[in-house]
DNA sequence: TGTACATCAGTGAACGCGCGTTCACTGATGTAC
DNA sequence: TGTACATCAGTGAACGCGCGTTCACTGATGTAC
């Protein structure tokens, strides 16, 4: 069958969306392109239509992925700053809901492991959450403090999720949270010098 | 053929070391038990002689993976105290060697999409790492706060490396280490009140 | 001491299954005449 | 306006392959007599 101008287009994205949620959710290598076609209600054969292979639709779910998350976290910084942002990442939401939540802290030891361009696109937008954190960071020293500054507290955001994820007492879960949020604000803040 | 006694236990470490190390190297997915017996200069059929399925291997090797950092670790922290721990856990050789380094930092979310049995085992050997980094912090404040740091520290650590580990530039690489070892260092001491 | 037998770690073929990828085909629609 | 044809997103069988797991078998050694 023929079908209407953006069609192809909108197919392309439901499998992309449906890429980004269950790689999130499950792990890359857990999830097959037959199963991924099937959610978006078609059959296997027609994905090389869209994607030259898997590795290109993971390059570019956890790219959309990553964009997404940045996209939110930098809304949350922008309503109400840093300590926003923390909250929000470091939120018993953001844990429970891996499948649209931070691809770094989902998918990053195992991008690692993946071929070079998409290890390099995966590099490009962890740049960006750092370049996010930076902008948000109160201006109290030289541009060099400020971005390890904000590489840290990426660092420990991302760290901190995962071990809330992991975790298998509810209580505990929360215990980490909570330590990762007061780290964290400790870090956004300058040393022995509170923000005025 | 018959063998002396010790020698089904020597083989079983020998799987054991063998998939500790690979796990960590390529993600416990990627790993397949006949690749893991041939590494161990076996046929695949005689797993099964040693543990009741892949996902008990698993277990057996994450533990094992994360009581040899723990004793690496204690003793570092012995001789230096945190900052030695510090120092090592974000050394470009723990970057670079994640087959014999920390298995939080390889292997923590997909272990979080394993069975509960594995999650637990691994939870608990989470646990003891920030037990053991507790023991370190110094004694300036109350018991909570102390855990809450400790927490925070692994937090930071773990999501560090991976960080570290995820970058493609050599010179960024080396200055996600710095920027953790900076930050991790001033969770270690106390607030607005530096070590004596 | 010499022979017959039991043990059991390890072998390798086979099981059903899902993987990523290829390809000849379908058939509703848009376009050309 | 009506007919013939080209397009191309999607179908579904098939490819070779590796997965985890099972199982009848092997054969060197320890033990019993």
């Amino acid at each position: 069958m023929r079908y209407g101008t953006g069609h192809k287009e909108t197919t392309r994205q439901r499998i992309l969306d449906a890429a980004s949620r269950r790689f999130r959710a499950e792990g890359i290598a857990a999830v097959g392109v037959a199963g991924l076609m099937a959610d978006a209600g078609l059959t296997h054969g027609g994905f090389y239509a869209h994607f030259p292979s898997k590795e290109d639709l993971v390059r570019e779910a956890v790219a959309d992925a990553l964009d997404q998350t940045l996209a939110r976290m930098t809304a949350k910084a922008e309503d109400g700053g840093l300590a926003a942002l923390i909250a929000a990442y470091l939120s018993p939401e953001h844990r429970d809901r891996p499948e649209t939540g931070c691809a770094i802290a989902c998918l990053g030891p195992e991008l690692t492991r993946h071929p070079p361009e998409t290890r390099d696109r995966f590099a490009a937008k962890t740049e960006a959450f750092i370049e996010l954190i930076a902008r948000h960071l109160p201006a109290d020293d030289q541009g060099t403090g400020h971005r390890a500054r904000a590489t840290a507290l990426l660092g420990l955001l991302s760290g901190t999720l995962q071990l809330a994820r992991a975790a298998t007492d509810a209580e505990q879960s929360e215990h980490i949270l909570a330590a990762g949020r007061q780290a964290a604000l400790a870090i956004a803040v300058p040393p022995c010098n509170p923000r005025p």
